[in-house]
RNA sequence: GGCGCCAUCGUCUAGUGGUUAGGACACCAGGUUUUCAUCCUGGGAACAGGGGUUCGAUUCCCCUUGGCGCUACCA
């Protein structure tokens, strides 16, 4: 049986793409999933939009999504890229005298012609096309110059392009793995340009080469790319070679249901990575975005994707691209990691936020920061923001917080105070969650206080917030000293 | 304009001729709770419309409508 291979082949035109993710996500279970191969080849056949740093984005949210390509462009062992496999280069720069080559059999076979036209006589096509009301495209203008004339201008060094000599009779169909049977009429589609005037090939003629030669066995791309389909296909069938297996999967798109874009918000996977969304939800999100197993299990691991993976359950139609999913799967995320795990993914965006270094390097304290911060977190760096006030030296907040909604002011003075003296009685030892709120609520009871009469005005003055984790949990993480400090404080405070 | 794809709650979807049309997110209400969050319970919410086929259509076919994509020397 022939070896399954898929790929991915974005352009480096920026940063890479969510609906890419879905797309090499697609590639990358199907392969696994199959015994197969994944590659990653860079389409950089556009010298204009060509963004410096792109592919090392591409690359960089690949393996961040732990999604990495088996075979094309990667990095090494030291971060740095370069491209492994046996069919390379898998860059499309690198391959200029490869499409050339093949351009010549087409132009010999008479299955592509020089064009010489003008982007003015094409512009005024277009125009005139679109105000009669024609389908637009090419008319074939240069199709019919003679051998001798064609020459004449190659030898002058005019500047053209080559086009695909389309058959204008006929139809183009495929099997589509997730549209079943799609068919174009083969006269209704353009003479697309194959090679442009500064000898790149474009991403037709590219795409179909590489593949080929690349033993691409199924090519899975987003739905945009339906209509050039049939294009592709008749140039194998020039070629004389094996056409892969097309699947072509549903868009990603916006609120308004267009396709998801940079002019309106964050679609690039570093965006997300940068947000504090941790891979293994967006991974999950994004598969769910295009698929579903049939069941009613929502929390996949990548593992779990590839063995339940299969193109049977892919979905047709657009997907609406849902945050306030995203943030639900980010959160049900860093409810399974362990704390000592989900703590060495925060620690980065502590840093990045100024947090201190040798409170983020205590251990102890910071897997109990990290373990606070995660209960009303979507992600990482709401972890931070939740627990800035437990790196607080002092803290600020209005003295009427203190008072509890059934209680008052000197209530609570009084509270603290005797709290504050029976929690100065623990030893050392005692210093556990479990410990202090056993003893505290014991000593609630036994004085037969108003729990929220104790409790409100400790939590607000160990937090300094109206919303706060309980003051157990913050009493423990802060150790008695600081505890302490800051009931006595809140104590000063009330005058 | 042409061509193509798509069409179940607001969103992601299950469903493949007979179901009280199921689940998740979001939302609302109640409970637990010192607060928020968590958690538990409950609730509202959908088959775009019209024709067929059939004993029976959400499901199959056709049309309409709507949405989207492509229509570049961009991918």
């Amino acid at each position: 049986m022939k070896k399954i291979r898929t790929r991915i082949p974005p352009s480096p035109t920026g940063m890479f793409h969510v609906g890419s993710l879905l797309s090499a996500l697609f590639d990358y279970l199907y392969a696994k999933k199959n015994g197969g191969d994944f590659l990653l080849r860079i389409e950089d056949t556009d010298r204009e939009r060509l963004v410096e740093g792109s592919t090392e984005n591409i690359v960089e949210s690949l393996h961040w999504a732990h999604i990495p390509p088996d075979e094309g462009v990667t990095f090494d062992t030291h971060q740095h890229l370069t491209q492994v496999g046996e069919k390379g280069p898998y860059i499309q720069s690198e391959r200029l005298d490869i499409y050339k080559k093949y351009v010549h059999q087409l132009l010999e076979q008479k299955d592509a012609y020089y064009c010489f036209c003008t982007k003015e006589r094409l512009d005024d096509l277009r125009k005139m096309q679109e105000m009669n009301k024609q389908p637009t495209g090419y008319d074939g203008h240069c199709k019919t110059l003679s051998t001798e004339n064609v020459q004449k201008k190659l030898d002058a060094n005019s500047p053209h392009v080559v086009r695909l000599n389309m058959p204008d009779e006929g139809t183009t169909t495929w099997t589509d793995l997730v549209r079943d049977n799609v068919s174009f009429e083969n006269k209704l589609i353009d003479d697309q340009v194959l090679m442009k005037t500064d000898g790149f090939p474009t991403y037709h003629l590219a795409v179909v080469v590489d593949d080929h030669l690349m033993e691409i066995s199924h090519v899975f791309r987003g739905e945009e790319w339906l209509s050039s389909t049939p294009k592709h296909i008749v140039l194998y069938d020039m070629f004389g070679w094996e056409k892969p297996v097309y699947g072509h999967l549903p868009l990603l798109v916006n609120e308004k249901r267009q396709k998801l874009s940079k002019r309106h918000g964050d679609v690039s996977v570093f965006d997300f990575k940068n947000k504090g969304y941790l891979p293994e939800a967006m991974v999950n999100f994004v598969a769910f975005l295009g698929w579903n197993p049939g069941t009613e299990q929502e929390i996949f691991t990548l593992e779990e994707l590839v063995q339940a993976f299969s193109f049977e359950k892919v979905n047709k139609s657009a997907a609406v691209f849902n945050y306030e999913k995203l943030d639900w799967y980010n959160k049900e995320w860093m409810k399974k990691l362990s704390i000592e795990e989900l703590a060495t993914r925060a620690k980065p965006f502590f840093a990045a936020a100024g947090s201190d270094e040798e409170m983020i390097n205590d251990l102890s304290f910071f897997e109990g920061v990290v373990r606070l911060g995660r209960e009303r977190a979507n992600t990482l760096a709401d972890i931070v923001t939740n627990t800035t006030f437990l790196f607080a030296d002092s803290l600020s907040y209005e003295t009427e917080l203190l008072k509890w909604k059934k209680s008052d002011l000197p209530d609570a003075k009084e509270k603290l105070a005797q709290l504050s003296e029976f929690l100065s009685t623990f030893a050392k030892e005692a210093w556990t969650e479990e410990g202090i709120e056993q003893a505290v609520m014991g000593w609630i009871k036994e004085r037969t206080y108003g729990v929220g009469d104790v409790l409100w005005p400790t939590r607000v003055a160990l937090s300094g917030q109206q919303y706060s984790p309980g003051p157990f949990e913050i009493m423990t993480v802060l150790g008695k000293e600081k505890s302490l400090q800051r009931i006595g404080e809140g104590l000063a405070k009330i005058s």
